[in-house]
Order: C-alpha cells, then structure tokens, then sequence
DNA sequence: GCAAGAAGTGAACCACCATTCAGTCCTTGC
DNA sequence: GCAAGGACTGAATGGTGGTTCACTTCTTGC
C-alpha cells in the first residue's frame, strides 16, 4: 500500500469539478446549451476531455448537475429577496422582480434553464428547478390564505400557474432578443389580480 | 418533350405527402417525437426513406409542417369551443376547457407539442403555436376590456400569461403520467381572478 | 412501343460527438 | 529513490440516425 488519496488531492480534485461546472456554466451563458460540447466545456475548465469522465459518469449527469446549481442559485437569491418582504403581496411581487430582473441581465443562460432543448435527463432537472419557484411561492400564498390576506384558494395550483406565467411572459421575450424590462410592473399587476389581492 | 406532370400525379405527390405528415404525427402521438425516426415515420407512411426527401429538404422542416398542421388542428378547436360563448369570462373558459380536454385525452401528443424536446427549428414552431393561442385570448381580453365586463389591462400580456399559466399547469401533470381533470375548475377560477372578473 | 424524364427505392454513407482506453505523469509511504 | 497505484491525457472508437445517390420503376406524349 503506497497510495492512499490525501486530503490536499482530494482538495484538487473537488476543485476540478467546480472548474468543469462553472466552465459548463459559462459555456451555458455564452452559447447555451448547443455550445456545450464535452470537449469545449473540458477545453474551458483546462482539463484534457477524458478527464471529464473521472468526475461524471455521463455529459447527462454532468449538466444535470449544472442544472442543479444554476437552479439553486436562482432559487435561492429569489428567496433572498422575497424574504425581506411581510406580505404576500410584497412576497410574489419580489419574487417576479428577482425572477425577471436575472433572466433579462443573463438572457441566454435564463433561456437554456427554461426552454432551451436539451438531453432528457436533463430536462428532467428542469421539472425540480420549476417546482422549487413554484413551492417558494406555494409557501407565501398559503400564509396570505391562512392571514385572510388572500381569498381561499388551492396554494399549490396558484403557485404552477403563476410560474408558468412568468416563464412564459420571459420566453417570448428572451427568444426573441433584446426585452424590454418595461412589462414587469404589468406583469406584477396581473400576477396581485390573479392571486386576489385586493386593491 | 415527353413528359409534364400531371393531375394525377400531382394528386399522387400530394396524397403522399399528406400520408407521410399524418404518419409523423401518429407516430408522435403514440411515442413522441423521441420516437420518430425518418425512417419509422416512412415505413408507416409506406413509402420509402429515401422518399421523405421528394417532399421534404430535412427533417426539421418535414416536422415544422408537422407542428404547425397539429397546432393549427388544437388551436382551431379551442376557438371554435369559444366562439360559442358570449362573454369574455365564458370564452376564456372554454378555452381552458378546451384546451386541457384534449390535451388529457392525447397527453402523449400534448407533451411532444408543448414541451418535449425537439430540434431547435422546429422548437421556433411551438414559438408561433403558443402565439396562437395568445393572440385568440388577447382578442377576448380585448374585446371584454372594450364592453367593460374586464378592467383596464394590457390584453396581449394577460393573454401570454394565461397561455403560460395553462400549460405549465398542464405539463407536469402530462410528464407525469395520468392527469386527473380535478383540478380544471380551480384553474378556470384563477384564470377569472387573473383577468379580473368580477364574481 | 418507345424515348425522355420524373418519381421512388433503400442500402451505403458520413458527420457528429459522447465515450473509451492504452499510455504517461504524479503522488504517496517507506 | 522507488514501487504501487491513482490521476490525467487526447487521439481513436463507435453508435446513432439524418442524408445521399446510383439504380429501378413508372408516366407521359408521340
């Protein structure tokens, strides 16, 4: 026995798959998914193409992985800012800024983690990534129910709809080109009618 | 000179042509389009594969026809449903009604037509599909807007939202497999919320 | 019936790209 | 320094499925 993997490899090791996802990443926000060889996102991270595979049995488990975190990060910093807010209303109103506000500032990345068409198995992450939006707001709307902030309704369906409006409202726009920011206080307007806030 | 086309064959060029788009689209309804192959879809059509290429410059543009045929079918229906109807209220439910009817009785076809993955020129398709089914609502939100039945609003984003909320409420159920109709009425209420009817 | 030319055929071709693997380089513990 | 074994490399491989094309069959007008 003269080798056993030590901590400082296994350091460098965690540290080249970072490299290949946020290589994926940026290839993602530059080209999309299309630009997303194997061999470009290797060439990206500066690791030989082989060497992805020490790390991700498949390109599929590799992007679902990108997915994954790309997601999170959304997710994460809409909760962030809805978080600051007290009332429902408030709540999905910063929901739909944060939302809108990132997909306009990276449109080709917010259009590759929405609609772009991709492997399956990838697509498949794209369920959970809209799931999570629509939980986050489930979560609101069912206090807004419950305060009797919000008239009674299913939480769950509202919550799909609504992220189904918002992608929606973005995709024409993000496949389109250039999109204008100027929908959004409509949009918000739609979204306090659709929910029952009352004026 | 010994030979122009005639009317025959050019009636036989064009039953052809039919019989190899409606054989894309039975094959898309029973196995998606992960399952149609140019030469799965020539075998069924009878012809050979060789042949989808008399009618056809590629595959893509054999299946932009095939989308816009299919799409044109489910957006004809939905406005013939709503044209029954007098009120903006009335209409936009029967487009719901509609709409998730036949896509629960075909889910295999609505999956492939709403969300599967496909080849990005024939994705831009489903771009117009869906701008279909928009401009339809717009001219009811519009219309309702003008009588007063709705208050004042922006009818083409109401209507792109509305297109947005609909199917994403209908495509996990579709990914998931069997789809209870249950939760139509709660849609068609939030979808009144949403435009503002009054109750 | 025949020549001209179009329609139809389907096996072969080929581009693309994910995946592999034999060889090389590094790291470790002694 | 050295043996053991992992990490890394990138050119070669292989599978898939869209596309082609030399050939056959059918149509037409005379």
């Amino acid at each position: 026995m003269a080798y056993r993997s030590t901590e400082r490899v296994k350091a460098r090791l965690s540290a080249s798959r970072e490299r290949i996802i946020a290589a994926a990443l940026a290839i993602m926000a530059g080209h999309g998914y299309a630009g997303c060889s194997v061999a470009a996102v290797a060439e990206r991270a500066g690791v030989a193409t082989g060497s992805v595979y020490r790390h991700f049995p498949t390109k599929a488990h590799l992007f679902a992985e990108v997915f994954r975190t790309a997601s999170q990060r959304e997710v994460d910093a809409v909760a962030r800012a809805a978080a600051l807010e007290a009332t429902a209303a408030d709540q999905v109103s910063a929901v739909v800024e944060t939302f809108s506000g990132r997909a306009l500032r990276s449109p080709r990345l917010a259009y590759a983690l929405l609609a772009e068409p991709v492997d399956p198995a990838v697509d498949a992450e794209r369920l959970t990534f809209r799931r999570a939006y629509a939980d986050l707001i489930a979560g609101y709307v069912a206090a807004g129910v419950a305060s009797g902030e919000l008239p009674p309704q299913d939480p769950e369906l509202t919550a799909t709809a609504l992220v189904g409006a918002l992608a929606e409202a973005m995709v024409g726009p993000l496949a389109a080109g250039v999109a204008g920011p100027a929908t959004i206080p409509d949009l918000i307007r739609f979204i306090h009618r659709a929910l029952g806030v009352s004026p």
